[in-house]
DNA sequence: TTATAATATGAATAAAATTCATAATTCTTG
DNA sequence: CAAGAATTATGAATTTTATTCATATTATAA
């Protein structure tokens, strides 16, 4: 014995009260008074139960009918408004953007970035995975996440990388140390050092992936420390040195306590990427949150560039 | 454009979660994978969104499909309740009982029937409607209410009228009244008399109807009261007599403050009845009713002939 | 009572969901 | 990393369900 409750005999038991009879309530919802009809005649077969007394005309809703009028004015509205989310998703009006970020200094930047952006997409459900605890890109694919920054493009099936700006890695010693004479950095110049950097992997690390590791130099200790902040107290007070994106710097350049250096005699220049899923990039909050980002990083080179 | 999302769709989805998967969701509602597989995929197209993540094995929720799943959650409880409702009403367990009662003084015995009824049948949604504003026999038909206490069995399709018990209407005087030294009560004996009687239309009055109409006599005079208490009270006070049923007054028979008279030489006896909807006598709730009234009966008549 | 408006019903048709068989994925494991 | 296992997708056939059409039945009002 099947029992078939369904949206539909919810609308049209509401229509029927609404409209005050069958004939009518067929006429709202563009369907035949025949179906209707059949309809309830069906549902009370089902539930067993009489919905309706039909020893009047038009037919009035009996007490278990007005129960069930009340489920489907309580329901069907949640269902309309759930319809309107859905609506939102498909126009891109509302979206989920969760955002890995391998670099672990991209906070500095992004979090601009995302103020702008909360203001302008206010339904759109923003959070951050701090990169550090996973795969970000095989995160990526799973969808686990939908936007990565990161350094290191790939080519991967459906993934698709945008170039959001270009920045140099540079060492930063406090002004006292030694290494603080020299007109820039080696590899070799890190052996007798503390080197500061971020708790993540090594080839996470621009200082090992494209200094130390390539020149097989191990620097004499290594410490870590979690914010940015920490970082640079650390080498004020010449705990150790470290390797820093420039726009880190920026505002403390001029800074006496520090000393600032390239790494070689040209630089290690590198690029930041947002990798999303391609078909991500159809949406307009993602167009938009890449956009943003790059007229930030335009801000922050701008500001290294006047110094 | 259609967009129907249907029960059916809430139970898959949330089959799926919990089965964790298409096939093992399948087993679970008893219906093969593939009718789930096509009916996901109608509800992504009708939706327009993405409900699950295929690209991992089993498939998950995506974000719209957990909103999906919270919808599911907090609506299929719902409909599983009012079905269970439906379940008790189709059992007999619950109903509707709103009773009408036509014979104003019925709430002396009605309301001790009532409550015991309402321990016994305690999902029963019992109501009474004063049967004074409106006719109770064609609400009866109309299935506004489903019980009618009435002293006048007619003919009506569909209606049965089951025998509670019968009664006599006495005469009711304080016993100080002239009258009070007749052995019985005649019509013309009320050509003089201030009659207090409920505020209800002639024909209801058993004084009227069985009495003072077919022997055409007027009171002098007539007062009305709503209370059973109130006449009494006006009664023995001497502003007026009664006439009640002989129930009401089988607590105080033996009062000397009253004088109880037959009407006429033999009395004038009256049934009481319980008219319903004849398909309602099988409902073991409203059979109870009346049973419990024929008990309250009885044990009023014992009381009455034990004095 | 008859006329009228409202609802019910049966058969035919249209629409939709489900199944079957099998293809195409993703995952796992040697 | 290839092969097998497990999972999901798909197209066509089938079954089930809903709707329509034409008409009968019922309730109300005149």
């Amino acid at each position: 014995m099947k029992m078939h409750i369904e949206f539909r005999h919810l609308r049209t038991i509401r229509a029927i009260h609404e409209a005050g009879g069958v004939a009518r309530a067929a006429n709202l919802l563009n369907i035949t008074q025949s179906a209707l009809s059949h309809q309830i005649k069906g549902l009370e077969e089902q539930t067993g139960v009489e919905l309706f007394i039909r020893k009047s005309k038009p037919i009035r809703l009996s007490s278990a009918g007005q129960r069930l009028l009340k489920l489907a004015n309580k329901i069907l509205p949640e269902i309309d408004a759930l319809q309107s989310e859905f609506e939102d998703l498909r126009s891109g009006k509302s979206g989920r953007l969760h955002i890995a970020i391998e670099c672990h200094a991209c906070f500095e930047w992004l979090f601009p970035v995302l103020e702008k952006f909360r203001q302008k997409w206010p339904d759109v459900d923003i959070d951050i995975k701090p990169g550090l605890a996973f795969d970000a890109l095989p995160a990526l694919q799973k969808e686990n996440v939908d936007l990565v920054i990161s350094s290191d493009p790939e080519e991967l099936p459906g993934i698709t990388f945008t170039h959001l700006f270009d920045y140099k890695s540079v060492f930063i010693s406090s002004a006292k140390h030694p290494l603080s004479k020299k007109k820039w950095i080696e590899a070799s110049d890190f052996a007798k050092e503390t080197l500061i950097t971020y708790p993540v992997e090594r080839s996470r690390l621009d200082v090992f992936s494209q200094l130390l590791i390539p020149n097989k130099v191990e620097p004499a200790q290594i410490r870590q420390a979690d914010l940015t902040s920490i970082i640079l107290l650390l080498v004020a007070s010449d705990r150790g040195v470290t390797v820093l994106p420039d726009w880190v710097v920026a505002e403390f350049r001029n800074n006496s306590e520090y000393a600032i250096k390239p790494l070689n005699k040209k630089g290690v220049e590198r690029g930041l990427f947002a990798a999303t899923r391609t078909e991500c990039l159809n949406k307009p909050f993602m167009r938009n949150l890449i956009d943003l980002a790059g007229q930030e990083a335009g801000r922050l080179q701008k500001s290294l560039d006047s110094l």
